[in-house]
DNA sequence: GATGAAAATGGGAATCATTTTCATTTTGTG
DNA sequence: CACAAAATGAAAATGATTCCCATTTTCATC
């Protein structure tokens, strides 16, 4: 594990939520951090890979990063303020594996996520 | 409504599915159509104003394209050859549905896909 | 401690989708 | 026909992301 993958573990720890790979970025920066750019985005892609972050999309189409806990779940998400809540998806994971079975796919694995406008929004 | 937004809705009717921006602008170029790119994002951007066309996001951020009202469907992919099967999706629009219901959010798309290993490889 | 290979890093250029700007063309209407 | 509004397109601007390559750090071995 990289020196840059732990700061970026640790300032998404901080954060909470979501950020992009720019915001992460600044906030490395505003810190002292001199850590470039490029650095950030290799981090964010190896974390991901190793399934320790999660990625998802912004409306205007840039990417968000988020630490991911081990539990497998889906998102709800706010298309206007971004809010999202975990959720869980057992109706998914039946269907992926009925739809894996008939179709003679195997180690199958699945994404899923809802959006739309929240209470607020 | 301009010529422009009649023709990219016909291309989409021919296509059927989902398409990128880029993807529409070369079609119609080869189709003899000198339509400009610009024109082509233009008309995209105002038949999604009109909820005539849906837009989703590829998983490289890039926005695809379609007509509302096609049969919505979702993708079986195989992660070491890339075929692709579409399937039914009933469980996961019901599943949306309640989900969102829970939460109180409104207005909600979803998107869903399972990958794996097909049965060749 | 010195050495060298492999991994990590950073900066800037390159890429690519998308948006903006602005001048020109087309369209619809009196 | 004339004229204003809408539509169009080319090129430049933008912004995120990736690529390239030279430099630095890490770490095992001597």
């Amino acid at each position: 594990m990289s020196k840059s993958n732990i700061k970026l573990i640790a300032v998404l720890e901080r954060t909470g939520g979501f950020a992009s790979a720019q915001e992460l970025h600044q906030l490395l920066r505003r810190e002292g951090d001199g850590i470039g750019l490029t650095t950030v985005y290799r981090s964010l892609q190896s974390l991901v890979d190793d399934k320790i972050v999660d990625v998802l999309r912004r409306e205007d189409g840039e990417a968000i990063y988020r630490l991911c806990g081990e539990r497998h779940h889906h998102h709800l998400v706010c298309k206007s303020c971004g809010d999202t809540v975990e959720i869980e998806g057992g109706a998914i994971e039946k269907w992926a594996k009925t739809m894996a079975e008939e179709f003679g796919y195997r180690d199958v694995g699945h994404t899923a996520e809802i959006f739309g406008l929240c209470k607020k929004c």
